[in-house]
DNA sequence: AAATATTTTTAGAGTAGTCTAAAATATGTC
DNA sequence: GACATATTTTAGACTACTCTAAAAATATTT
């Protein structure tokens, strides 16, 4: 229906416009896809004439509903693959991203729908990211970043904001994964950087930079 | 590593020197794969100049090692999408190949070795067409034609030559599938179409041709 | 509000894949 | 072996995606 390079366009400008609010610069997406601003307004023209998103020149983009709708459905897809990678085959979180940026575009709702029963209907992928159902519809939880927590506190790990290779393989190194509890024995006053406990076995300095990016529930 | 369009080219020549001795046709390839012959003359010489084929003009082409080794290891994830396909998405065997089709030029050997061991090694795809291992090799068996079957001997369906979707949903109609107990009752002597009794319990004629793809190992 | 810096678009070009129509070559038949 | 037929290649064109360099518009600074 629509090639891997409009669909790869939308799904940069959905995750973009969901961390700011204003509409996406054309910079922005080039950044976020690895391409040349000059790219992007070509492939903006495109996505504009076909009604999927709205431009206004030298104003950014927004996503129409039926863009939305394309890209929350390949989001659905890329972290389906993802369980699918990580469960069934057992390649590692820091590697999944990689395979299902491509799996993604293979073309067929009744593949992803008969692999989501296959998972038995995840809802989060193996990096703690909802996974939108048939409908787009995401399961919010509560969740805090575990440099929120105080000295004393526990969490357990959902999920990581920072998806980078080498972040994965560091928290592998500490032996921190999806499922860990977390105990914050301490908290600098100079930097916030934390001491904390995982799994009540591994002792840890994490810098602040690193705890915003752990999101845990509370224990 | 290689173009969607160049793997499809180099599976086409392969399978059409598999029936056919001589070199390969620039029309049977174009036919085969559904485009132009023109088109098909443009990818031998871009394959060509990258030695994965010997190429003469209007001579047709044959497989070089390398050229003959993408193919392989092509079909290899090919059949073993289909197997996953089939047998965990539970996907009828009609229409596995289509999906199979895309999914085989996602690259990565990490990923088909490790679908490879999820499926369990497995040594045919679900037409009973046979899985080339890791080294590129298949394993054969003893297969007859129920056409070969004389009237009283019963035969196991094992394979179909053919693939066409219409020809598998027919043999559906008829209860026809891989482990069928097919019985030959009967064979016309005007045009060697069979009656069969398949799995001991339902009746059917079928013609000498239909016989001919179905590919059986002795009761 | 002018000067400067940044962002975005346009212009022009290149690769890859595909097509139709016409020309070149090969093949089969008398 | 010539002629008719079939096959294959060439020529030229189109779509899709991407790039660099230059021009245009917008935003920031003084
Ligand atoms: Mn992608
Ligand atoms: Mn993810
Ligand atoms: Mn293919
Ligand atoms: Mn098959």
């Amino acid at each position: 229906m629509y090639t891997t390079s409009e669909e790869d366009h939308l799904k940069a400008i959905f995750k973009i416009a969901e961390k700011e609010k204003k509409a996406v610069s054309t910079n922005s997406i080039a950044a976020f896809l690895n391409t040349a601003p000059a790219s992007v307004t070509d492939m903006i023209k495109k996505l504009s004439e076909k009604e999927l998103i709205l431009y206004q020149k030298y104003k950014g983009v927004t996503l129409s509903p039926i863009g939305s709708k394309i890209a929350i459905q390949l989001i659905r897809k890329h972290r389906l693959w993802e369980v699918f990678l990580a469960e069934k085959l057992g390649f590692p979180w820091e590697s999944v991203h990689e395979l299902a940026e491509k799996l993604e575009h293979v073309d067929s709702d009744e593949l992803i729908n008969k692999l989501e029963e296959f998972l038995n209907f995840p809802k989060y992928d193996p990096h703690g990211d909802p996974i939108p159902n048939v409908d787009g519809k995401f399961t919010l939880r509560t969740q805090w970043s575990i440099a929120e927590f105080l000295p004393g506190q526990t969490g357990v790990l959902i999920g990581v904001k920072e998806h980078d290779k080498n972040f994965l393989l560091y928290l592998n190194d500490m032996q921190i994964k999806l499922g860990s509890q977390i105990k914050v024995l301490h908290k600098n006053n100079y930097d916030q950087s934390l001491r904390v406990l995982i799994e009540g076995r591994f002792e840890n300095l994490i810098t602040k930079n690193v705890a915003q990016q752990l999101l845990v529930k509370k224990a």
